[in-house]
DNA sequence: CACAATGGTGCCAGTTTTTGGCACCATTGG
DNA sequence: CCAATGGTGCCAAAAACTGGCACCATTGTG
């Protein structure tokens, strides 16, 4: 077995069984402790977060947000994805923008080097002109890309969200909500959330949004949101 | 030295050099003919597109756009990156959007199973607004993705450019220019060029553009770009 | 045609890298 | 104290890689 391979094959097991051990690990890879030793140590150094808790029922398991993913893209494909983000970026100062940009700085790095020096003299024929958001964004905060770890999962097991909100007059306080859906109206994001205290709607700005939580275990059930502003809106897919 | 070193070090010389043989490869990388010929069916394998000619006067010859290049990505920043490109389509169709999608798609399909079916759920949680483009795209063609190989050695070593041109009124004419810049209004994309025989600059859609061809050998010098229309514009960095 | 230059394949021995086993250490819970 | 766990260093065995060689097919040239 190739040892990339035996390596993807460790994170799956992990992902799956949530913690293991090394030798359980040995085992399911068909390699010694000291192979699967040695693989985690090189996927660590790839950036995977696996903590390690040592003595009795102790084990390894695997941080989901630090899964990567390898995929080989040709020179246009990555030029198709430099474009997009930064016409993106042209609309103003988007939230996860800066994610985008590690995402294609780590692409571009790949590339051969003299690939990479083509790629940038052409993009220094390129202009990009700005794209006209919906709202004013004078006021318009950085988001946090720290938030998408809570939000993620609020969402996939729909789970209460506690935060703290400061409104478009300044007061701030402290919500406790269903998040039913995100609404992006660039360079805007607004989490769109059932208030079960005022039994309605309402729309959270996510810049505005601090010290998320979740609740564990407090499901809810998925309402149907509506959209009242009249504004053409594309389901993402 | 490591066997990928060296694949990336024949890349990089055959993208030199034009052609090659695999002697002289052999030479440059410092390993042996049988070694050379083995990475070459290793690089054919995926996906770089190696020609050769046999016989007296043949050799090797790499087709640059069949150079791919893998990058590890966290799930956030494939996130980050949907996010981006969705947007961007929800402004439009725009050129290229296509070409984006499928390295996602690729991006996507190297996953871990279970982490798409996150992923596909959250984003089902998503609504994206439209951005306001800032001009009517009523009549907007769609841009031909292989354009891109054309264009670029035409920036690159300042190739004189020619190309059949469809203009608003819809009178058809063969154009011969000068490319000095790509103006991105989206979703529109125009071609800066500067027109000898009409001495001066001209702005081309380019969804309005067919069969452009390069002038071999016929290089030109950088021209100042002149922006006269007032609209407010972003360098792509 | 003969020949030289080129890409390409199969084989095998030498070299390098990877792997597995072992001993051992640190930590943790019983 | 003991058993179970992660972690490290070392070394020999196993596997993979490399280089040399013989050889084949194709192509252009004399």
């Amino acid at each position: 077995m190739n040892s990339r391979l035996r390596q993807d094959e460790i994170v799956r097991s992990l992902r799956r069984a949530g913690t293991s051990t090394v030798a359980e690990l040995a085992i399911q890879v068909g390699a010694s402790r000291r192979t699967v030793l040695r693989d985690i140590a090189a996927l660590r150094d790839e950036g995977f977060v696996i903590d390690a808790e040592p003595g009795r029922g102790g084990g390894l398991s695997l941080d989901p947000h630090s899964v990567q993913t390898t995929a080989r893209l040709s020179v246009s494909e990555v030029f198709a994805l430099l474009i997009s983000v930064a016409s993106m970026r042209a609309a103003g100062n988007l939230p996860f923008s800066s994610l985008a940009d590690s995402g294609l700085a780590k692409i571009e790095k790949a590339l051969p080097s003299d690939k990479i020096r083509d790629l940038r003299q052409f993009l220094d024929c390129l202009y990009v002109g700005p794209l006209a958001p919906q709202v004013d964004i004078s006021d318009m905060g950085e988001m946090d890309p720290a938030l998408l770890p809570v939000f993620e999962p609020a969402f996939l097991q729909r789970l209460h969200l506690r935060f703290d909100y400061r409104d478009a007059k300044g007061t701030q306080s402290r919500r406790h909500v269903e998040p039913q859906a995100m609404l992006i109206l660039p360079p805007l994001w607004y989490l769109v959330a059932w208030d079960p205290s005022r039994e309605g709607f309402r729309h959270f700005r996510m810049d505005r949004i601090g010290r998320p939580e979740l609740v564990p275990g407090s499901t809810f059930r998925r309402r149907h949101v509506p959209f009242d502003d009249g504004v053409r809106r594309v389901r993402f897919a």
